[in-house]
DNA sequence: TACATTATGTTATACTATAACAACCGTTTT
DNA sequence: AAAACGGTTGTTATAGTATAACATAATGTA
C-alpha cells in the first residue's frame, strides 16, 4: 500500500477520495476513448460514498432518485463497465463492489475486510502476489486473476470490540 | 501442498480420493461426536466426485435420485455441516463447493482454479499466508479468515489451449 | 443524411441462499 | 414406558444476486 492511501484511518478527508476518484476516471476515460456517461459516473460516485463495499441492489434507489431507470441491468451494466476500466472491484465473498484507489494501471488486488465496521481497504500486496506466483508456478499453474479477500478486525474495531461504525 | 496430494495430475486414482475423504470424515465425526448422517455423507461423496467445484443446486438431482428430499435447504444444511467440520470448502468466486483433502486440522486454504477444465486444487500456501499476515499486520489488521482464489490455466490446459475436459 | 455502434429502457427469468415452522428420531430423564 | 429434550430432516415460501433478450434512444462516422 502506498503512503498516500488512506488505510483504516477513519479521519481522512473522504470528500477528497471521491473527488479524486471521479477526476481520475474522467481523465482515464478520455485517454481511453471510453464514455463515462452520467449513469456510470453516478454509480462510481455512489460506490465511493464510503469505504464499505456496496451491493448492486443498494445502488438502485439512488439511481431512481436521480431520475434514471432503476432496474437491475442498469446498475450491473454500469458496474461491469467500471470494473473493465479498473475503477471498481467486486468482492466475491460479499457480493459487493468497492472503489479502486489505483485505476490507472491494472493490478492484482487484495482486500482487508473488517467485520466490525464493514470497511474494506485494498492491499497492494506485492509480497502476497509473489508468494502466490511461486506456489502456483511449482504446480505449473499460470495465474491470470487473483482474488484475495481477508476478513478480520481493523485497528479501530479491535479496540472497541467490533462495534465501530 | 504436501507430496501425496494430487495436484493437476489428471491420472491419479480418484476413487481413492473419494474413499479416503469419506473414511476420514467418518473417523473425525466419531472423534468429534458429530453425526455423519446419510444425507451428509452422500453430499460429501457427491462433492468429491471430481475435482471440479459443484454448485449447491447441482447436487439436488442426485439427492432426489437417492430418495431424499431435494429442496434447497437440505443440501445447504449438509454443506453447512460439512464446512463446519472442514470437509468441504466454499469457493466464493464460483458459488461452488469442493472437497477438502486435509480436514483433520483447520487451515487457511487457497485455491487454484483452472478456467479450462474447471478443476480446483487446494494450495497449502504457507508462504502466501505469511505474506498476507505481514501486510495486514503493518496496517494493524487482525486476520480471522482468508479467501484466496486464483484463476488461470493448469498445466494440462496450457498445452491444449484450455480445451481440456 | 444514412449508417453503424454503443448505451439505455424494459420485461422476464435464472441462479443462489435462507427464513420459518412442522414432523421425526435418538437420547436422557422421570 | 412416558415425557421431555436436542438435533436432523421435510416442506413451503421468499429473499437476494445476476443475466437474457429485445426494444428504443443516443452517439459517432462515412
Amino acid at each position: 500500500m502506498s503512503q498516500d492511501d488512506p488505510g483504516f484511518e477513519s479521519d481522512h478527508d473522504h470528500q477528497h477520495c471521491i473527488e479524486q476518484a471521479l477526476e481520475t476516471a474522467r481523465v482515464l476515460c478520455r485517454d481511453r476513448k471510453q464514455r463515462l456517461t452520467p449513469i456510470r459516473e453516478l454509480v462510481l460516485k455512489l460506490v465511493w460514498q464510503n469505504h464499505q463495499p456496496l451491493g448492486a441492489y443498494e445502488l438502485l434507489p439512488a439511481l431512481a432518485k436521480a431520475g434514471f431507470n432503476s432496474a437491475p441491468p442498469t446498475v450491473y451494466r454500469a458496474l461491469e463497465f467500471l470494473q473493465e476500466q479498473g475503477f471498481v472491484h467486486r468482492i466475491a465473498s460479499l457480493n459487493a463492489y468497492v472503489g479502486c484507489p489505483h485505476p490507472e494501471r491494472p493490478h492484482r488486488s487484495g482486500f482487508l475486510i473488517c467485520r466490525g465496521c464493514q470497511r474494506a481497504v485494498e492491499l497492494n500486496a506485492g509480497a502476497v502476489h509473489s508468494a502466490l506466483k511461486t506456489s502456483a508456478g511449482e504446480l505449473g499453474f499460470e495465474i491470470e486473476q487473483e482474488m484475495v479477500e481477508v476478513v478480520g478486525l481493523c485497528p479501530d474495531c479491535r479496540m472497541t470490540g467490533g462495534a465501530h461504525a
